[in-house]
DNA sequence: CCGCATCCCTAAGGATACTG
DNA sequence: CAGTATCCTTAGGGATGCGG
């Protein structure tokens, strides 16, 4: 695995053979993971989304809600009551990527400072090049 | 894990305390997975990233490359050699990125199908209003 | 070989106002 | 309540050319 690279025909990535990349496609929306996550306790209701996840518009929320519903990721119901009232849920296949972006959340929490860290002095070592008097 | 919402305040999301987008963000650019990928066997070389990388341009390298390095994901390492050779290698926090990703990828594949049938036949049922004569 | 600077263009996303 | 429609701004990223 961790063989040293060869020199010859350095690794093609192949962006349409990229399964990653598409799951990222998919989810680098800046909302799309906080729906998820919002509606990984069960079904919940437009407002309630739009309450819950800070700063996001109602157009957002819409667009975010349509495409995930379209790649099989949520179903929507509605309920042909008055007033209206609209319910979303996971499907059980956004409910294993929700378990999997966990693995993330666990890689970010433990590395979070180290990233800090890392970035602080980065920073400081390619300082604005600093007007000498 | 799977009980019923409560309608009770629902699930703040507060987007500073949600690390997976804190990873997303770093890893959503268009490129810089494939960069992870692509270094994953062992030092590289600039041209061999470049070359590796189906239709990456020579700026987007750079700036990618740039930005993983500033998150301590890849070390950069000059030769002082003529001509130039610089070579980049994941970092142990990046590597365990990369494996993580990996489940990423496997859920990919696992439902890449589902997907691709979830949208079609979304598409098909929200088709285009056709203009009825 | 490696990389930075510049210009440009598109698409994601915010703000706001209107409806079934 | 749960959307749609419209306008506008910005940032990601492509193309290209120069330089150590």
């Amino acid at each position: 695995m961790s063989q040293r690279n060869t020199g010859v025909t350095p690794q093609v990535v192949n962006a349409h053979a990229c399964p990653v990349r598409e799951v990222l496609d998919r989810v680098a929306g800046k909302w799309s993971v906080q729906i998820l996550v919002a509606a990984a306790h069960g079904p919940i209701r437009f407002t309630e989304l739009e309450r819950g996840i800070e700063g996001i518009s109602r157009r957002m929320l819409t667009l975010t809600l349509r495409n995930l519903e379209r790649d099989g990721l949520v179903t929507r119901t509605v309920h042909p009551t008055v007033p209206p009232k609209v319910e979303y849920e996971l499907t059980p296949q956004a409910l294993e990527l929700h378990e999997t972006l966990q693995r993330l959340t666990d890689w970010a929490e433990r590395n979070r400072v180290y990233i800090a860290e890392a970035r602080a002095s980065y920073d400081v070592a390619h300082e604005p090049e600093l007007a000498d008097a």
